[in-house]
DNA sequence: CTCCAATGGACGCCGAACCTACCATTGAAT
DNA sequence: ATTCAATGGTAGGTTCGGCGTCCATTGGAG
């Protein structure tokens, strides 16, 4: 009912040779006509289902550091509303991490949801390195992202409050042991991201670092790094604090570079797997 | 099963103690404990449903100036692929956009899904803006990604092939007619965020500049804006062909201020609306 | 002329996810 | 002691979307 005879008609000899100049072409060489940037806009629109993504966005949640142990998360309804997902499937996200220990519910009023006090640790991935990322891309992303973040943040004027909160994180993760650095040094990337003022630049961020923390997790804490980071976190929080552009700059591209230089040296020189693997049947 | 009777005992104290100090609360009021960026953690996951998502992209591809009006889209099967989505959906997805003049499909061999040679105008939407974008956001979001990008860009070493796509596109955006302006303008930028080497980041410039287009194609296209950005994007180009870091993000900077001052000039002192509604029932 | 491979087109089955409504539990307010 | 409101828990029906399979069309290859 669309496209009519005249339309295939009119349009036969351009498509055959717009298909010859420049259109596309399975095989990966990319005739010059435009075309080239299809791998990004061809990725996929899903990255699972939606049950996957709410446990994802719920251990976003916990690991970033937004609810502290023993803090309530919103009711279900509420957080079905907030995610655009069903209540059920919040329910069945909520009810894997009660399994694996993150989270506890109690009924009744005033119950809820509640993160446990000591909440499990992230299992080593022995054998089978499942997420399968790429890297590169993800630290090139963080790169852009946080220097870009802590850019922004320096050069405008914070309140009083924005002050308050992020010397209250510099000194919290300069505080932490071990076992809670992890959670509280990317609490304080998540509220230096928020200085920026905008929801998606902190989404952003957290989805970014969601990721590359699942890269640290694989390879050890060690104590000096720790120390390293504390006095970079302090140059970085300073440099915002005192507005200095360059300074917040320059600060934060070399605490980042500390990172990359850490998973580098412990993968080796690991080609760095890329192309998320497609299926390769052919219907 | 889960969560037995000695957890909520135990459990107790700490929650409700927690929700009094720290927890959820919903009327807004965010006691310090942790949670407030909150809103951007609790964002919907699904923007969409699959086929509107699915239009969005081909969309995205079209407007974005990926391929070229007359040119042929990959087949339904590889598009399904990529897009992991099923084929169904996407064949909806191009059946929709055939009806709306945006593509035609040949059958056979050497058949396949093609651009039509001369896309539809957007249409002005006269009484409802549907898309009810937080502007703020977004323009916050373009500053941020695209000033960074042509940093990244501007301190690589480029390619002979890179520099040469490069300034053809700025030589083709350059020569448009206010019909294929804002098709080759993208192009020009998209170009440039792809210099940067990541997927995820060509991703996300695409995705902003979509939305921000939506912004865009409600007011007009004054010429005096385009032989300013034209000058804009010579210098761009020249500071990032030159790896003169400073001087391309300076120029980007500049171009970035203008479409602001065009948007907000435009729109007035409208308050910018955010908070993109969330259903108020409760079941 | 015949064949064939690549493409779009169509159908049925099934699980995932949503919607609606209702039930169960609990602790504070009265 | 009773009530009640807020929360988690459960169930049935419906729609959306994915999967597999097959059909239809077409222009080139042999």
């Amino acid at each position: 009912m669309v496209a009519g005879g005249e339309w295939a008609s009119i349009l036969h000899f351009a498509t055959v040779g717009a298909a010859t100049i420049g259109g596309y072409s399975e095989g990966g060489g990319m005739s010059e006509g435009s075309a080239e940037s299809t791998s990004a806009l061809l990725r996929p629109i899903r990255m699972g289902n939606s049950f996957e993504e709410t446990v994802e966005r719920l251990l976003q949640m916990i690991h970033l550091g937004v609810y502290a142990p023993g803090e309530s998360l919103p009711p279900e309804r509420e957080l079905a509303r907030r995610f655009g997902v069903s209540r059920d499937t919040v329910r069945d996200a909520i009810r894997s991490l009660g399994e694996a220990g993150y989270l506890v519910t109690l009924r009744g009023r005033y119950g809820g949801t509640f993160l446990a006090k000591t909440l499990p640790k992230a299992p080593q991935p022995e054998g089978g390195q499942l997420p399968d990322l790429d890297i590169d891309d993800l630290l090139t992303v963080r790169e852009l992202l946080e220097v870009a973040t802590v850019r922004v943040a320096a050069r405008r004027a914070l309140t009083a409050t924005e002050r308050d909160t992020l010397w209250t994180r510099l000194t919290d993760v300069q505080a932490a042991d071990c076992e809670n650095y992890r959670r509280l040094d990317s609490r304080l990337h998540l509220t230096i991201a928020e200085l920026v003022g905008s929801p998606s630049v902190t989404a952003m961020v957290a989805d970014n670092r969601m990721l590359v923390n699942q890269i640290l997790d694989r390879m050890p804490l060690l104590e000096r790094n720790i120390v390293n980071s504390n006095e970079q976190h302090h140059a970085i929080v300073l440099a915002i604090l005192t507005g200095d552009k360059e300074r917040a700059v320059q600060a934060m591209e070399e605490h980042l570079a500390g990172t990359v230089a850490l998973i580098h040296g412990f993968l080796g020189a690991s080609p760095s797997r890329r192309a998320p693997l497609l299926p390769d049947d052919d219907l």
